[in-house]
DNA sequence: TTCATTGGTATACTCTGTGATACTGATTAC
DNA sequence: GTAATCAGTATCACAGAGTATACCAATGAA
């Protein structure tokens, strides 16, 4: 029982939402994405470094996650041929465009911690 | 090689801002939960009407989903016991707090898909 | 009469994201 | 001489997220 209101105006704009909506999760589906996004935007550039700022990630998933989101150019690494080898992550301007979803999910952990921590 | 402001300061912060964002992360991860959430706070209410809405999503996984949702209180499931029965989901204040995020994510979602565009 | 709709459940399957553990070769610290 | 650090790679294995398909009983529409 669809309205002509309701046909011509509001599904179109939901549906492009909800694409929207599940583009973006694609993006940065998963749960180690956004932290190592949010950890370079931070500063760290090193790889044992960006590890040891993410708690519960292992080696294995960083450098997957690190080698696809290069591929994408969500972040650049560069390798200094001293020896050792130095090796540098940095975010990308197309990495830096996360910010606003990122500061909302730290918002929101942040309030529901204190909900809970308020019940009990 | 750690100086005292790196000790004392910035890791501290950095810390809950890594554990609030994996909190959020593990609240709203896999694929549907957001765009459940954004559908019924459209005033999507049956569940035909919000599986239509989603595209891709099966009857299983909503089914799935909104009853997991339904226990963390995230909505309201009002059963009217005509006949035939009629089932309606609801937001709860709980289920708006998400609001912005879902509104970061649309927005990304939107850019993002402009780009893609503009490059091809 | 037949079909579609409603709100789901049942069953069986895939698959991939994730975890655990171990290892590398070079270098520096103790 | 031993341990630790660096930046990863290699294997193996698993749970559970997600898919596909069929089905139910009741109702209303064509």
């Amino acid at each position: 029982m669809k309205d002509i209101e309701n046909i011509l105006s509001t599904p179109r704009n939901q549906a492009e939402e909800v694409r929207a909506l599940q583009d973006t999760i694609y993006v940065i589906g998963g749960k180690w994405r956004l932290p190592i996004i949010n950890s370079i935007c931070n500063g760290n550039k090193r790889f044992r470094e960006i590890e040891r700022s993410i708690p519960g990630i292992t080696t294995r998933m960083l450098s997957r996650e690190l080698k696809e989101m290069e591929l994408n150019k969500i972040i650049k690494r560069t390798v200094y041929p001293n020896s050792p080898v130095l090796v540098e992550y940095e975010s990308t301007e197309y990495c830096t465009t996360f910010g606003d979803i990122i500061l909302e999910m730290i918002k929101w952990g942040i309030e529901h911690r204190k909900m809970i921590a308020k019940k009990y």
